[in-house]
DNA sequence: CAAATGATTCGCT
DNA sequence: GCGAATCATTTGG
């Protein structure tokens, strides 16, 4: 499996948001290999984006990695209990990102049943195996993706993306999701996910 | 089945 | 203080 190159990371975030759709979220834990398939995404479009963090040129602690270098994570804890986990796009200075909402279990799903839901996959309900990771909150527990992942390179090796040989699919686009608050930008079409897979989280 | 609700912490005003 | 790029659970039809 080939990692994506920093330059991968360093273009529109639209584009990038769809070419992430099929790579593979690989995060190396406790000895561990945790594996799976980004199915689902949303571009966040930085200063002219009412949805995004960064919306006007926002520049607090929070954000501040969105500022920075192509290929990086921004993590943000949200709602007193959950982690979203994006990726940063654009040249630094340029704060946009990509958000992953969902993930198909490739590798290590076992331990991720476990961080899920403290048992063990073959013991999973049909139910629980398709809610292992199948929204952006979700992800990152099974994943387990936090706070101190914020800010991770991921052109090194221990949380990173790869390329998947040979894969097909189509990519369906659609309304972002949660965010009311954002005006005329919440009916942009800015999320991605690929037809038919069963982890994306909204249809 | 869909819709409403509670959980629970952090970052910003 | 308030509200958030969410989710599991409960409630009602």
């Amino acid at each position: 499996m080939k990692k994506l190159s920093r330059e991968f990371y360093n273009r529109d975030s639209i584009l990038v948001a769809q070419d992430l759709l099929g790579k593979v979220l690989v995060h190396q834990v406790g000895g561990q290999r945790l594996a799976a398939r980004i199915v689902e995404t949303e571009a966040y479009m930085g200063v002219i984006d009412k949805a995004a963090h960064s919306y006007g040129g926002r520049r607090t602690a929070r954000v501040e990695v969105m500022y920075g270098k192509p290929g990086l994570t921004y993590v943000f804890f949200i709602y007193g209990m959950y982690h979203c986990f994006n990726v940063v796009t654009r040249e630094e200075g340029n704060p946009q990102a990509v958000l992953v909402r969902a993930l198909e279990p490739v590798e290590g799903m076992d331990q991720m049943a476990l961080n899920r839901f403290v048992k063990p996959y073959e013991q999973l309900s049909k139910a629980q195996v398709k809610g292992l990771t199948n929204g952006p909150g979700k992800l990152c527990r099974a994943l387990v993706i936090d706070k101190s992942c914020n800010g991770t390179d991921l052109c090194g090796n221990t949380l990173y993306l790869a390329e998947r040989p040979a894969d097909s699919f189509e990519i369906v686009a659609a309304k972002r999701i949660g965010i009311d608050y954002a005006e005329e930008a919440k009916d942009y079409l800015w999320r991605f996910y690929i037809k038919g897979n069963p982890y994306v989280s909204v249809k």
